[in-house]
RNA sequence: GCGAGCUUGGCGGAAUGGUAGACGCACGAGACUUAAAAUCUCGAGUCCGUAAGGACGUGCGGGUUCGAGUCCCGCAGCUCGCACCA
């Protein structure tokens, strides 16, 4: 190898890469037990898994390349690394798919998966490939309707009637996102609301401790847990009762006062109306002989999904003629209104408007001109002078006007409200929640079936373990409205398991959040003939460390921490909280371009000078500014264009580099050319290295330099990953490759051991980011050595850590004069005495007097001096 | 509206309260080459100065400190999330 020219490429990806993974695969380097050995401590890596859509893209290829470094360099560390891949493979783009291209979900899906798992394969990720899961096969959701069957005999499953968005177009349910402007986003039918009997989930049972245990996720990001926080939306308040004065003719005994929830009880006096939902019970009712009403209730209905966001600020609302009293102070009585900003599915759907301390209540009274009483002052107002402007009192401030409240603070207030009202039998004290129960039925062809029979005499019945998995039929077609499922002529007419009579299959299936709730503890015996088998489940998670992005904060995030608490309590599990750590990494962006005629892909251009180019005509094109890749821009790059072209490593090294992991980073032709040429710079170093310096060299006094700079990387780069900043690590290794190149070129057979040190640790550091590269170097340097991945992670002698001087700066009066080189640790008196003899300090002090010498030691001098 | 995050050279970014700008990109100069590519070396925050050196400098304004990119208070801009939550 030593004469290798430089003109042929020194690493050939295109051969080399393929063969290394095929070695690892022969070895089975990244399979690990069901059960983790006792004998290492395990680590369990996980990256959110994709969703089969097609062909990988590169934001994929920067979160898995994350989570391999992790991967790899726990495995160098000792641990014992489960670190599983699988499929998020149900879902709604496989139905559009059949709908518009004819193709079944399955092969669509199937398809997807076997080129994605290729590409995936092809950047030689540390994966355990034999547990890898497809949601979408009666493997996995079968034992997916076992867990939700324990739920339903656990009692942590209900069914209740629901509305959801009807297109009656395509005759389907839609999800809130896929209307759009009230109408859905495919048929563009206006859209109806439909209450259908619906499966739910009952997480809210589980909103305290899932608020709770938030506490203790320490090694999530903040933001993570404040959005959950707020999603669960703990409050503290009241329920209070307000009868009603004139109830019409007609009126449900259970309609003859309106429950209202506040967290101001305090605030009562202050009352002067109350505000319903449009949906009310109260005010449904209302409509019935009111056709002015029912056409304010229809009007809010509609706003409720397509001006929102336009009418937000408007505050709207209907007079019922309705009065109800004050239950503290009975002798008022107040106006009852159908209000567009009272939501029927928070609270009780109804509140008491109170305008002196809440910005909407006044906004809403200023505008129908109902009273504003005033009960709330201030701190530091005057009770005879205060008046309430434009803008409802909140802060500090005590109650008056309010008859025993008057003189309280706020919260003492609250307190003696809430008595009061207990006392009185009208009200009590409440925790309300604004998580809401977890509707799963979806009616899709695409997902797992609900494993649950309809009887006309037994009602929904479970249907029998031994009768599991209940599998999606193959033979449906799309080329009608609704759910295949439905239509298909036999599949959902079944006998009764109860009772035997002729009964229907349910023909929803589950909301795909549903599959990925417990992925990650399938992964850990992906083949048992049970959801989960205690000793591997238990003996693996929680997982260490879950990597994946920020979209999921909520949702996929909460739902999973939900089913894991529910897998506990049906004994499917022993932990509550599936993810020990979290990191939520950014976005790629890209430069998008175009010219008059459109949008062009980054290939279509080329870099000239200052302008950017059409290759084929080599007119300007208008370059925007980096956002995130998307198809409609075209500013897309394909990971397997990118392989092909520059290797895995090299894609591998670009997304590491630069930024950090939790940031958006973008795409750069550029850069991705520093990644190659820093590997191939990296190879023909150690090759140099490999072909001269022998392997039994003895360790010589010049080499003392290049050995501090290995020990004092290898402890650079360890702490790196440890901090997980890969583009750090990336920064120090291209400070110790600086070093050895300094050293090769030097003709100096006493560098011979310090090379050879300096390259080895060079090659195994470099070894999370690049594995393969770095396996090709290792067998240079040891043709008969052990693979990289079966080598122990480099460990910094703390010896070649010391330094030999240091520099320390000189400051005067903070401002830095000058620096001198001094012994480690030296004495402060030979410091300061060095510091002072330094020519431009000495004249920064002529005629000054000193009045403070600042001594760090090893670091800084600061002379404070005066005059 | 509420909340979170971010703001450092031409660009991406680094920096336990202690020499701001590591490392990389782009750029410039040079070496090698008939030439180019590749490779290698060197340079570079801005302004003043031939230089030595000096002034300024981490979004803006204050504060704490011997010393602030870093801590505190206020403000602005950008990004994201939630959004009439009673």
């Amino acid at each position: 190898m030593s004469d290798t020219t430089s003109t042929t490429p020194a690493f050939d990806f295109h051969t080399r890469e393929p063969f290394w993974q095929a070695e690892w695969k022969s070895r089975n380097s990244f399979s690990v037990p069901d059960v983790p050995p006792a004998d290492r401590p395990k680590y369990y890596v996980l990256e959110m898994f994709p969703y089969p859509s097609g062909q990988l893209h590169v934001g994929h290829v920067r979160n898995y390349a994350l989570g391999d470094v992790v991967a790899r360099y726990k495995r160098a560390q000792g641990f014992s690394v489960l670190h599983p891949m699988g499929w998020d493979a149900f879902g709604l783009p496989a139905e559009n798919a059949a709908r518009e291209r004819g193709v079944h979900p399955g092969k669509w899906t199937m398809e997807n998966i076997a080129t994605m798992r290729g590409t995936l394969q092809r950047l030689g990720f540390s994966l355990d490939w034999d547990r890898e899961i497809a949601t979408c096969q009666p493997e996995y959701y079968g034992q997916q309707q076992k867990l939700f069957l324990d739920m339903l005999a656990g009692g942590l499953v209900e069914r209740r009637d629901s509305s959801v968005n009807w297109d009656p177009v395509d005759e389907t349910v839609l999800a809130n996102e896929q209307v759009v402007d009230g109408r859905g986003w495919r048929s563009g039918a206006l859209i109806e609301k439909k209450t259908l009997s619906q499966w739910f989930l009952k997480i809210s049972e589980f909103a305290e401790p899932l608020l709770a245990s938030l506490k203790d996720l320490d090694r999530w990001p903040e933001r993570v847990r404040t959005m959950q926080e707020r999603w669960i939306g703990r409050s503290e308040g009241a329920r209070v009762r307000f009868p009603l004065h004139n109830p019409p003719e007609g009126f449900d005994t259970d309609l003859d006062g309106i429950e209202v929830f506040t967290t101001r009880p305090d605030t009562l006096f202050g009352m002067s109306f109350v505000g319903i939902a449009a949906d009310h019970p109260v005010a449904l009712h209302v409509a019935k002989n009111n056709p002015e009403a029912l056409a304010f209730i229809e009007e809010c209905r509609r706003l409720g999904t397509s001006e929102e966001v336009i009418e937000a600020a408007e505050k709207r609302g209907f007079d019922t003629g309705l009065r109800v009293s004050n239950p503290l102070d009975p002798e008022t009585s107040v106006p009852v209104w159908i209000a567009n900003f009272v939501l029927m599915d928070y609270g009780t759907g109804a509140v008491f408007g109170c305008p002196c301390g809440d910005q909407r209540d006044l906004d809403f009274a200023r505008k129908y001109g109902l009273p504003v009483p005033s009960v709330i002052l201030p701190v530091g107002e005057d009770a005879d002078s205060f008046e309430v402007g434009a803008k409802a009192v909140t802060g500090d401030a005590t109650l008056y006007n309010s008859g025993f409240l008057d003189g309280l603070d706020t919260a003492s207030a609250k307190k003696a409200s809430i008595e009061r009202l207990e006392g009185l039998g009208v009200g009590h004290s409440v925790v309300n929640w604004r998580l809401r129960d977890w509707g799963i039925s979806r009616q899709r062809y695409w997902g797992c079936p609900i494993p649950v029979v309809h009887c006309p005499s037994c009602g929904a019945v479970p249907v029998p373990d031994d009768q599991l998995p209940v599998v999606l039929p193959e033979d449906v077609t799309f080329d009608r409205t609704g759910n295949p499922l439905d239509h298909h002529p036999t599949w959902k007419h079944v006998s009764c398991p109860n009772c035997g009579t002729a009964a229907t299959r349910e023909t929803d299936t589950f909301d795909t959040f549903v599959d990925s709730s417990w992925y990650f503890a399938r992964f850990t015996s992906p083949h048992a003939a049970n959801p989960t088998v205690p000793a591997a489940a238990d003996g693996w998670l929680p997982v260490d460390q879950y990597i994946g992005g920020i979209e999921h904060a909520i949702l996929h995030l909460l739902y999973a921490r939900f089913f894991t608490r529910a897998m506990h309590e049906t004994g499917h599990l022993g932990i509550d909280e599936p993810f020990a750590g979290l990191f939520t990494q950014g976005m790629v962006t890209h430069e998008s371009y175009r010219d008059e005629k459109g949008w062009l892909y980054p290939e279509e251009v080329e870099r000239r000078g200052e302008d950017v180019v059409r290759r084929d005509n080599g007119a300007t094109v208008k370059v925007g500014r980096s956002e995130k890749m998307s198809k409609s821009k075209r500013n897309t790059v394909s990971p397997v264009a990118i392989i092909e072209k520059f290797g895995a490593d090299t894609a591998r090294w670009f997304v590491l580099s630069d930024s950090p992991p939790e940031r958006d980073m973008e795409w750069t032709a550029s850069g991705v050319a520093a990644a190659a040429r820093f590997g191939q710079r990296v190879h023909r170093l150690v090759s140099s290295v490999a072909a001269r310096d022998a392997v039994d060299a003895g360790h010589e006094a010049a080499g003392d330099d290049l050995r501090r700079v290995t020990h004092r990387t290898i402890a650079a780069v360890t702490e790196a990953l440890e901090a997980f900043t890969p583009n750090v690590a990336v920064a120090r290794l291209h400070e110790l490759t600086s070093a050895l190149a300094d050293a090769d070129r030097k003709n100096d057979t006493g560098l011979a051991a310090a090379r050879r040190e300096a390259a080895t640790a060079l090659t195994l550091l470099c070894a999370p980011m690049m594995p393969h590269l770095a396996e090709d170097l290792m067998a240079l340097l040891e043709p008969e050595g052990a693979l990289v991945v079966e080598r122990a992670w480099p460990q910094a002698i703390p010896e070649w850590l010391a330094v030999q001087s240091v520099t320390i700066g000189v400051q005067v009066l903070g401002k830095l004069r000058g620096t001198i080189q001094m012994a480690p640790d030296a004495p402060k008196d030979e410091v300061l005495a060095a510091a002072k003899a330094e020519p431009n300090v000495a004249r920064a002090l002529e005629g000054k007097r000193l009045v403070k010498e600042i001594h760090v030691p090893n670091r800084i001098v600061n002379f404070v001096v005066a005059g």
